[in-house]
DNA sequence: CAAAAAATATGATATTTATCAGCTTTTTTG
DNA sequence: CAAAAAAGCTGATAAATATCATATTTTTTG
């Protein structure tokens, strides 16, 4: 099993401010998992008890609806931690977790993660930023999905895309590959919708499509769109 | 200026896991404040540096869309804390808070309690705990803004006014008065919208409407149509 | 590889919601 | 208290979005 210690994922969240002595003890007792596709990492009821550290790939975090669709909460990857609550909170999971392609993902329990949040504090004050920050991310969405047309959330879903998956060079598709149905599922609408939508964005040249591979051409006026030019 | 070592309001939040000692030191350097209906706590773009603690009242909080319009992002009253994520991050505001009836509130500048963040890890885990329910809030509120029709989402707030603000007596209105406006600003929508399905729920009886007051009359039926039927 | 299944695409239509206009009631203010 | 302003209300209409139907393309599977 790979080391925590050497492991440069930590250096990403809040995990890098464990000292070498704690990262030996979690390297320990922490397990480490292979995610295919379609993998569900954990599901909304789950007791999870730990906090997972994604090594490699990504996932769409969601919440079913009580009209039965899953609306997707936000997409994590390499270095981002999940689970936090569940060190604070003895409830269950209101979150369901699911690979977009394969995964690489580490297990730390909480039985043993939670002594460092009692005894270092900065480790515990990394957790409390890395929260504070995914509130302010969740108010940001809560004010575009009351106020914004589908049209400016699709503009600017992706825009997100093209900063944490986008690769400034205009000439390759962004490094994730959604399917439409995902896609409608972030901005909140029918997949036909969101379907038509990109066809839209795509005849006025703003991006490009191949199958699933999404080129933004235009960042500049999706910007102005999804300001609501 | 009263003490907040023997405010029966610091019982409601995580100022509760401080010790006696704690409270007489961040009782001398809080100030106390009244603020009338109508006026601004603080606003997006303040440096805050600090918690507010809501002694008597309730306020909005309150983010600017990009359209010019202000989304209600949640309500909070006596024993709310507000403000945390100036704690841990040197970021101005993100939210502005504004009182809907006169309050008196509390405010402790950050220097001082940033020391039993450091300190106190009851006080820390209980702070940890208020922002990951705060952020499954956040979550559940994405799922509904997105999911949910304009009618569901209005019988959803008024649930959760009753929950927060009602007495379970059927011939007492909820104890907030808010406008048509907030009304329509909680669940995302034109005001229009929102004062016409407040009608359609009057004729319905599952709600009675004098002037600001509200009496919900069928909170059964206001959860089925919340849930989609 | 061929058949089946799933995903994508598009048109037609229905439903929901926003906007605009005009009116009434309530609240504020001098 | 009267005038002005703000809030509340309702109808008509426009715009946005969902739903349904169907065709095409892509992916999966035996």
């Amino acid at each position: 099993m790979s080391k925590c210690e050497q492991c440069i994922v930590r250096q990403l969240n809040s995990l890098g401010e464990l000292t070498k002595d704690e990262l030996v003890r979690i390297s320990g007792c922490k397990s480490s998992d292979f995610i295919k596709k379609g993998e569900v990492l954990f599901d909304e009821g789950d007791h999870i008890n730990g906090v997972f550290c994604i090594k490699d790939g990504v996932c769409k975090v969601t919440k079913m609806s009580s009209n039965g669709k899953e609306q997707i909460i936000k997409l994590i990857k390499k270095g981002d931690l999940i689970g936090e609550r569940s060190l604070v909170s003895n409830e269950v999971a209101n979150l369901k977790a699911t690979a977009i392609n394969d995964m690489e993902v580490c297990f730390i329990p909480k039985e043993e993660i939670i002594k460092d949040l009692n005894n270092n504090s900065n480790f515990t004050m990394s957790v409390l930023k890395d929260l504070a920050a995914s509130l302010k991310e969740a108010d940001n969405i809560i004010v575009d999905m009351a106020q914004k047309t589908v049209k400016q959330r699709l503009a600017e879903t992706l825009l997100h895309l093209n900063k944490s998956y986008g690769s400034n060079e205009i000439d390759k598709p962004l490094d994730i590959q959604l399917s439409r149905e995902d896609i409608a599922s972030i901005i909140g609408t029918a997949t036909e919708s969101a379907i038509r939508l990109l066809s839209t964005f795509k005849k006025e040249k703003l991006i490009l499509l191949k199958g699933k591979e999404i080129y933004i051409l235009n960042p500049k006026e999706l910007q102005r769109i999804a300001e609501g030019f």
